[in-house]
DNA sequence: CTGAAAGCGCTTACAG
DNA sequence: CTGAAAGCGCTTACAG
């Protein structure tokens, strides 16, 4: 790799006039740019991002905080936006943040602090206080995208309206006996999930029916099988329960309604004969499975996440409205109750 | 953020010395280095990534290309990687390459030359020569993973074996009429889709049958729907064909087989009854569809991948054995033809 | 419009 | 064992 000096000597000029040329910043003759543009050229000169970084302070790069990126759901978020980053010239670092203590520690003692990034993007994840304060003594932008913490500014959907409208679809088709499978938590700030098991009850509740079970659960397909396992079992220690198998279910993402569907196949149980059943997500799968669902549009949600950091950093995109739209979509895993 | 100087000041030792006893490089007498350790952790002090990479030239971060991050084989393998990466320090810088040219060019031209990764992941991509020229005058250690090209050194599945044991797994229950879902390509080097489309072919000629149809698709579940749907189509312009739909299909993909057979389900077809299928992948729904499938454990390729990044960077790992395994899984979506 | 020089915050060969 | 100083490769305020 050349450096800026050998342009400078190439061009015949002093090395701060190679800068200007090159970054366009500061005033320059139009010829001088041309020609140190020119030998820049020719010797496939690039700027190195260390040296540039240490200098002006700013890295180009974005540090984007995963909860899990193998599934669909953050896969799709973080390519919206890698989608958006790219033309504005800004990298993505990747930090995968998992619940392993030691690994959370290091990240944000240590990773975070290196001075890497220009701006944080967190997904969906909950930071206990230490977490937070180091994020906010960061100095650096911070977009949340579907984080629980008020400290950090959010871009979200409504989750109480989503889950009152998934669950206002069953009640107006007339079931009365719905569960919800899907998370809940009591302390802290409401996550997302809890968010959606809050609208289900206000719903149930506004329409004067007693919520049905609900079952807690993880978010992966095998949990929605488990979970709907679950609800279905008419069992338990051996002896048979008194109590009906719902006639709809509420899973809290598409991925645990597939578990769900799945469930209910093995069981012998007619989707949506038996029992209707509907999602959260706009999950690529959703409409083959027939899965009547509220899209929440995750790529989209990354790149207004991408947007909303790079407005931040001054750069020429308008500030997303961090309200984000969902959109109940029906199919056929939904009808009336026998 | 603090810097090396206060912490020199705290510790009453020039910034020399504070460097020597944080890196662990160089001698030190154990009360100098405690002394300045406490120093620095009472100061919050962490080095900065730019300022270190500049004076060593090493930037402790990966670039990993990846192609589609959205599909379920990519999120899984660079999940892999942030697992094996994070404990040894190293960042992930992600570079999400499209087929977009201006894009490519601006990430092969100036994003990776820019010195900001001390080794390079790449998932599955073609390269053209230009590309591959970029890549090898970097200067930096080259992983590929599943990789066509033979200058590349690449970490791979023996793609015409795990087809040929797919196929020899449908000849085997009796199949001959056994249909092919993928893509194939003629010039250049043999590709993935390419390598399984001939084994494919390999398996059906070892067993002295004249390979069924091929249809050629990109590898989305959506396609795999389309494809499977052209090979039960039974009329072309209006006009019927005379042609049997096939017994048995293998489609390149577990995704391209989740959408074969939601088409067969669509077409009133009963998988295995009707029409047997197999994928590759072991994807995390194979289960739940009951499909037979060769898995491939993209997982632990990743983990692989950065294993032989950290060796080629001198970190304390094996370098790993480049050939990747992949073992057939005999589920429900297979059985001797009617 | 252009250049000389200081500075960004580290690391490390060289001395002692 | 420890320090003074040069150097990594840029950028930018200051002069002219």
């Amino acid at each position: 790799m050349s450096s800026l000096e050998e342009v400078a000597r190439r061009a015949q000029v002093s090395t701060a006039t190679v800068s200007r040329a090159l970054s366009g910043r500061g005033r320059l003759s139009d010829a001088t740019r041309a020609r140190v543009r020119a030998a820049a050229a020719e010797l496939g000169y690039v700027v190195s991002a260390t040296a540039s970084s240490l200098a002006t302070g700013r890295t180009r790069s974005i540090g984007v905080l995963v909860p899990l990126v193998d599934r669909w759901f953050f896969a799709n978020v973080l390519d919206g936006i890698a989608s958006r980053l790219a033309p504005h010239g800004y990298d993505i670092t990747l930090y995968n943040v998992t619940d392993d203590a030691a690994q959370r520690r290091q990240l944000f003692q240590t990773s975070l602090r290196r001075g890497r990034v220009d701006a944080v993007i967190a997904l969906s994840l909950e930071f206990d206080a230490g977490e937070l304060g180091v994020l906010e003594q960061l100095g650096l932008p911070l977009v949340g995208l579907g984080t629980p913490n008020p400290r950090l500014s959010s871009l979200r959907v409504d989750d109480e309206a989503v889950a009152r409208l998934a669950t206002a679809h069953l009640l107006e088709l007339g079931h009365r006996d719905i569960a919800h499978i899907g998370r809940s938590r009591d302390g802290g700030d409401p996550d997302i999930p809890t968010m959606r098991r809050r609208g289900f009850e206000a719903a149930m509740a506004g329409a004067g029916v007693v919520p049905a079970r609900f079952v807690a659960t993880d978010f992966t397909i095998e949990d929605g099988h488990r979970a709907m396992g679950e609800l279905l079992r008419t069992t338990a220690g051996g002896e048979p329960v008194d109590r009906r198998a719902p006639t709809a279910v509420f899973a809290a993402s598409d991925e645990l309604a597939f578990g769900a569907m799945f469930a209910a196949r093995d069981a012998g149980l007619a989707v949506p004969g038996d029992i209707s059943i509907v999602g959260v997500d706009g999950h690529e799968l959703s409409g083959f499975f027939g899965l009547t669902t509220v899209e929440q549009f995750p790529h989209a949600q990354g790149e207004r996440a991408a947007d909303a950091a790079l407005a931040a950093l001054g750069e020429d995109v308008a500030p997303p409205d961090p309200a984000l739209p969902f959109e109940l979509v029906i199919r056929s895993s939904t009808a009336p109750p026998r």
